[in-house]
DNA sequence: CTGGGGAGGGGGCCC
DNA sequence: GGGGCCCCCTCCCCA
């Protein structure tokens, strides 16, 4: 008994969610272009991709031997089944495939070409592109961490008329590609939109955004990574983890896993001090046992679950990474009957899918209405749906305002007083906009809104990997480095890098030895003021 | 084994 | 939009 359509309805599926970045949990780099995708998909389709994906899940690929619009057309062939056509000269795009297909060991994709180019009686003239003999190795991408640092003037920032003069003829699609979903340019030049849509049509957005940052010191990487001449291998195609911030994290991989050769290696090359040599060979461990603990104890078969990049794998940050299934999570939860909305430690963005996150949960006081069959409930209202579309289509026809949570009753004074410490700490400086839910007030219409924002239900500035929501948009920007590994400010002393300028500063009494946080109890002096309120707990907790 | 300290990283939020 | 600070979690080292 077989079900005559279950591949292609499967297909169908996987392509679907593929759009909605659904379960996705890999993102492969492509010039400017991000794409989601499956690993299972893609280790399905080619031996190469299923290399790649076992160890890492941020892939760079040779742009000498594939483009983003290719890459597109590629993507949509693997989840497909179908080529469609390209705004390129037929016989011009079927090399170009043709050269990424053989790159991507994708042979029946590489037959059809071939096949395509015969009978146009036109012989392929494109790019020798077997990674096997050694082509790939020859040119090893950048991690995307760093490929978009070239030194420039402007302190490293994405060069975007550079990258955009680079990009000519009919590559310009690689732009137009932005727009598709799951293609999310990261040149904020291609377009003058450079915010992103809000949480209402989120699966079909272009970053825009300058995650890079600008970087003060950049060690030079690429001579390290030539010198990886791993011709033949995979891995040459600069399969980089996000958070691939030092060529040290790219030794690690082509250990793989063996981390004791790695710590070796960097006493070798380190001339910090002993305590801090440790300390970033113990992080280095941490970073392997997560990218690599499973590859190490059964032969690299199994992928440790969930895992983006190594940092970003500690469990608070999963839910994070993984907002879909949480979004499912949820949903499930609900249908058990579940109150997830306080002891989970679901935070209603924890709970968040990509587009309608903050209304996927049962919300304390709709309990007892019988949803039925419509577990999407829109939580200002109430009412439920059956499906995201129709809740996404509802949450429209809502108003800002109405986006407030109605629950003055639930602040009392006191909690309103210790809201309002920014008058506490400036008690002379008038504050003349005052918040309508809290009693904190500000100077300055702009902070106010701001500051309202926190009390809406709904996140504006939704991630575009993980669909996590934010207040401010300042805080998705730095919420997208830590996916894509991006950490501008290094240290001079010891080339550690680090997301934010706040904890270079820190790092750097580290170097220093200055330590400003004293104990008021005991004298102790710490590096950092987060250390001196822990221990200030010891001496003040019971025990 | 445990508690304390050091430090990396993330999010919230105000300026 | 970016900077800065606060709070939290977590990991690692060491006594």
């Amino acid at each position: 008994m077989d079900l005559p359509n279950h591949a292609k309805q499967m297909l169908l599926q996987l392509n679907q969610q593929r759009a909605k970045g659904f379960l996705c949990d890999v993102i492969i780099v492509v010039e400017n272009a991000l794409f989601r995708a499956h690993k299972n998909i893609l280790a399905a389709s080619s031996m190469y991709f299923k290399s790649l994906v076992l160890h890492d899940n941020l892939i760079n690929l040779d742009t000498d031997m594939v483009n983003p619009a290719v890459f597109r057309q590629i993507l949509d062939f693997i989840y497909t089944g179908k080529l469609l056509t390209s705004d390129q000269p037929g016989e011009q795009n079927f090399n170009a495939l043709l050269t990424a297909a053989s790159y991507l060991q994708l042979h029946d994709l590489a037959a059809l070409c071939r096949k395509k180019l015969k009978r146009a009686g036109k012989p392929f003239i494109g790019k020798l592109g077997v990674p096997s003999i050694g082509r790939v190795g020859r040119r090893l991408s950048a991690p995307f961490g760093h490929m978009r640092y070239s030194g420039s003037p402007d302190g490293g920032k994405l060069s975007q008329t550079k990258e955009l003069s680079k990009v000519t003829g009919p590559e310009d699609e690689v732009f137009a590609a932005s727009k598709q979903e799951n293609c999310h340019s990261l040149n904020r030049g291609t377009s003058s939109n450079s915010s992103l849509n809000n949480s209402t049509n989120g699966s079909d957005q272009e970053l825009g955004l300058d995650l890079s940052k600008k970087s003060p010191s950049l060690p030079v990487q690429d001579d390290a990574l030539q010198a990886d001449s791993r011709a033949g291998s995979p891995q040459s195609a600069s399969a980089s983890v996000a958070n691939s911030a030092s060529y040290e994290d790219l030794d690690l991989q082509k250990n793989n896993c063996e981390p004791m050769e790695l710590e070796a290696g960097e006493e070798n090359n380190s001339d910090i001090g002993p305590k801090k040599l440790h300390r970033h060979a113990s992080r280095k461990k941490e970073w392997m046992r997560i990218e690599g603990d499973k590859c190490a104890e059964d032969g690299g078969e199994t992928m440790p679950n969930g895992v983006i990049v190594g940092p970003l794998s500690k469990e608070r940050n999963l839910g994070g990474i993984y907002g879909s299934e949480q979004n499912f999570q949820c949903k499930d939860e609900i249908e058990n009957g579940k109150d997830n909305s306080d002891e989970s430690g679901h935070s209603e963005s924890e709970c968040s899918g990509h587009q309608n996150a903050n209304y996927i949960y049962r919300q304390e006081g709709f309990e007892t209405v019988p949803f039925g069959d419509n577990l999407y409930v829109c939580i200002p209202c109430g009412k439920g749906f059956p499906n995201s579309e129709q809740l996404n289509a509802h949450v429209e026809t809502h108003t800002e305002e109405e986006l407030y949570i109605k629950e003055e009753d639930s602040y009392s004074k006191e909690e309103a007083e210790d809201l309002s410490t920014p008058n506490a700490a400036f008690p002379n400086e008038p504050r003349p906009f005052k918040c309508s839910v809290c009693e904190r007030s500000y100077k300055d219409p702009a902070t106010l809104r701001q500051h309202e924002k926190t009390h809406w239900l709904t996140r504006p500035f939704p991630c575009n990997i993980c669909g996590k929501m934010f207040t401010q948009r300042g805080t998705m920007t730095r919420h997208m480095r830590s996916h894509l590994g991006l950490k501008p400010f290094a240290c001079e002393e010891c080339g550690m890098r680090f997301t934010r300028q706040y904890r270079l500063t820190e790092h750097m009494r580290v170097h220093s030895g200055e330590k400003p946080y004293e104990c008021q109890l005991c004298g102790g002096k710490f590096t950092q003021q987060r250390n001196l309120i822990s221990h200030l707990r010891m001496h003040t907790s019971p025990s």
